[in-house]
DNA sequence: AATTTAACAATACAACTGTGCTAAATAAAA
DNA sequence: TTTTATTTAGCACAGTTGTATTGTTAAATT
């Protein structure tokens, strides 16, 4: 076969150029002429790998939470801390660099954009549900979690501030930069672990 | 025919119409022949009241902010213990029934759209950053919270919480009941508070 | 009574949309 | 080299978009 590059590659470059008009442009700039021109292929291209757009927008989903759940599993498997690594693992979540921000926004343009459409698209859920779940169980086994706790409501808590931080630090990030977020997100975890 | 209803009084029924086809068709079905269609009006009756689309943009966000604000501020009015108070404002704000469900799903399609066009748009800001800091420095005032507490970190806390458990019962109705989402506020707010 | 203005309706239009189709170019296999 | 499959480009198509223009009617003002 013709492998300049190979099939799957070309399907995640052009996935990438349509997060990057998504960052530049927004949703409603995400045309199949844009991501086409933004991936340096022509239209005709652009099909024969995504027989039409809603294909493309679902790929581009479910890529974004693949190299996130990556990267996620990546400093799970360091040698750290237990409070360190909830920090760590939490931080490859919300939007702390560019390159998060980016990830961010797009997830949030396709959640914004999909919601109305979740019957006929086959989205991808963000895990970050079941993942807030698994950090308080783990702070839990190292016995480092206060006495008292709800276990179920702590992790309802924790995904609740996960995300809303994630939220704030997007669409506010000049007030909520880097520093705070860490602050905060600090602050939670030491006011539900022992000292 | 004219003069059946005031000016104003037009202008907030296209600006409903447009929620409607929100939350009906989401943000790509809220075109100007779709919120005509809804309000019952020609392309042309629409255009003498909003010069263009992004008048009525932001003249429905600006709407949705301000008929929240009133709900707050008429239960911020009423005669109640403290905590039950923050409750009743938080209950205001996160979608616990179809109304506010409604609410949210609009101005969280409003902000997706506007995110790159903040520049260019007057878009409102959604005040629960400001009120967040009320609640605490109100909880503060009434001697309820806890000794110790960075106030400032719990301002950013709770207003994390809030947009958090607003955007999970949003996007995830199915699991975040309202039950629950009572259930998740009041424990955070007993968790800040002596008893 | 005459005039102006507010409140619409109808239509036109250029730009842009996703998609389908055809044909050419390219590379691999024979 | 010939054959065959893959990859790419170009264009047509029908539909939708926001907006501009023009026309009509009735109320308000003078």
């Amino acid at each position: 076969m013709p492998k300049i590059v190979n099939h799957d590659e070309r399907m995640k470059q052009i996935a990438e150029a349509m997060w990057r008009v998504i960052l530049d442009k927004g949703m409603e700039g995400a045309t199949v002429r844009n991501i086409a021109e933004e991936a340096g292929l022509s239209l005709g291209a652009l099909r024969h790998y995504f027989k039409n757009q809603d294909d493309l927008l679902v790929y581009a989903m479910t890529l974004v939470r693949e190299r996130a759940t990556e990267r996620i599993e990546a400093v799970a498997q360091q040698n750290m801390l237990p409070k360190d690594m909830i920090m760590a693992v939490i931080l490859e979540i919300v939007p702390i660099n560019e390159e998060s921000l980016a990830e961010m926004e797009v997830w949030f343009a396709f959640m914004a954009h999909v919601k109305h459409r979740k019957h006929e698209l086959d989205v991808p859920d963000d895990g970050i549900f079941v993942g807030a779940h698994k950090l308080i169980a783990y702070l839990n086994a190292s016995g480092l979690l206060k006495e008292g706790l709800d276990l179920d409501m702590e992790a309802e808590r924790l995904y609740a501030i996960i995300d809303g931080i994630a939220m704030h630090a997007l669409f506010d990030s000049e007030r909520l930069q880097p520093e705070r977020v860490k602050k905060t997100l600090r602050y939670h975890i030491n006011s539900i672990c022992v000292d």
